[in-house]
Order: C-alpha cells, then structure tokens, then sequence
DNA sequence: ATAACAGTTGAGCAATTGTTCAACTGTTAT
DNA sequence: ATAACAGTTGAACAATTGCTCAACTGTTAT
C-alpha cells in the first residue's frame, strides 16, 4: 500500500482534529458522485424543466415554448437529466412526454430554498 | 409592457399543460437564485469542505493537508463558501477557523444521497 | 412514396470554472 | 526590525459547459 504524492504547502496545525474528521469521512467517490447530482442542479434551465415537471408532465415543444428555448437546448438537458436518472421519457406517437423520475428533487429543491430566503 | 422576442422553433401542443405549469411556476430570478446556490454544491472539493466543516470546524491549513491541497486552492474555495454564506471565518492568532454557516447544508446532502443510492 | 413535424444528435463556439503560481497581508516570535 | 508562517488575492491556463446550427430519426398523414 503507498503513500500518495503530497501537495499541501503546509503542516497539520490540530493533528486531534484532523484525524478526527478523517475518520467520519466517506470515501472520496461519494463525494464525485454527490457534486455530480448538483452540478445538473446547477443550471437555471435544468432547474426550471424539472420544476416544469414536477407540476406535469411535458412534451419537449411545450418545454420549449413555456422556457422559451429551442426544442435542441431543451433536447440536450433532458438527455443530461435522463443519464442522470431525473427524468424519464414515455413516447406517444409523435410526441415524447417527460415525466420526473425521482421523488427527492422536490426535497432537494425545498431545502435549497430553506437557504436562500433566511 | 412589451414581449419578449421568441426563440422557440416550435409550437405549443397542449395549450392547456403549458398555461397549468406557467400559472404555478415562480418568477425567474428564483430559479437563478437556486442554480447559483447548486452549483456551489456542484464542485467536490466544496462538496468535501462543507462535509469537513460539519464534523468539525477547521483552519485553512488543516483543511489542506486532509484533502492534500494548496491553502491557495483551499482559501479560493472558502470564498466562494463565504460569498454563499455556508461557512463563516473566525480568526484565533495566525489562524483563521471556518464554521459552518448553515444548518440546510446537511439536509441537503441527505437528500442528495438518497438520490445516489436508490 | 413523400411531405410534415416532434425530437435527437454531433460539431463548434463563447463563456465559465478550478487550480496553479507568485506576490501580497496579518499576526507572532526573536 | 525582521524573520517565520497562516492566509488571501489576482492573473493566467486548461478544462468544462450551454447553446446554436445543421443534419439526422421516427411517426403520422396525404
């Protein structure tokens, strides 16, 4: 087992409280996988096609014309929010219809807005 | 009270959807305000300061050595934090200990990993 | 068949982002 | 004074991102 390269520039100050928080610390791809989720939350259009969503379901013209955006930008965030399992798509003849496929981006969203109006 | 120009490439379909979700949808600016604050999360060495910070408050340098980072890199990121009022700086001596600001943040990482691990 | 339309996709561009580097404060000790 | 060290900051660079454009599927109607 080896020791990664250092790159600090500096020394523990409070070796206790560094050792303790390392201990509590999950493993470092929990977080990549975490900071993923929110970077798709990261954007006001994502934001606003799934709060569309959790009102109803949608058809990409109708996202387009409510966001004002072209059928492609919205297009190209719903595949990002398909990959990331937010959203699922249900095709009816012509016509596909997006539906949130996730019951905790509505939590996600509340305690967001807990933060901002305080 | 003008309208804005259309970008949209095509019609609307159900009439009846889009004017259901336009009367339920917050003005824009919520939207920005929720993106911006997402995209703080949206970062993994963020993601792992604020997770730090939650156990334990820290200083710069200690920070540092536990995620194997520059103070530089880490200050910059603390900025950003500070800005977002999710951590507050407290200064003993040389050292500068960062407290977390916000009792949201770790709701919102629950919910976030619920999301993960469905 | 073929026209019309909803939706998807890949390349490309402008804008944004995280880190590094180097120079800079602020505080403590000699 | 001045050296040492914790922390901050601005410029610069590489990497990523959101949208546009144009070409492409897939389904329905003529």
């Amino acid at each position: 087992m080896g020791f990664e390269k250092s790159i600090t520039d500096c020394n523990v100050l409070h070796e206790d409280i560094v050792e303790l928080v390392r201990k509590d610390m999950p493993e470092e791809s929990i977080f990549f996988d975490l900071a993923d989720l929110y970077t798709i939350f990261g954007d006001s259009t994502r934001v606003r096609i799934l709060w569309a969503l959790d009102i109803h379901d949608m058809c990409v013209c109708d996202i387009a014309v409510l966001l004002n955006l072209t059928k492609s930008a919205v297009s190209h965030q719903l595949r990002i929010l398909r990959q990331a399992n937010l959203v699922k798509p249900r095709r009816e003849g012509k016509v596909v219809f997006y539906t949130l496929a996730d019951e905790h981006v509505k939590a996600i969203f509340e305690k967001g807005m807990e933060h901002i109006y305080e």
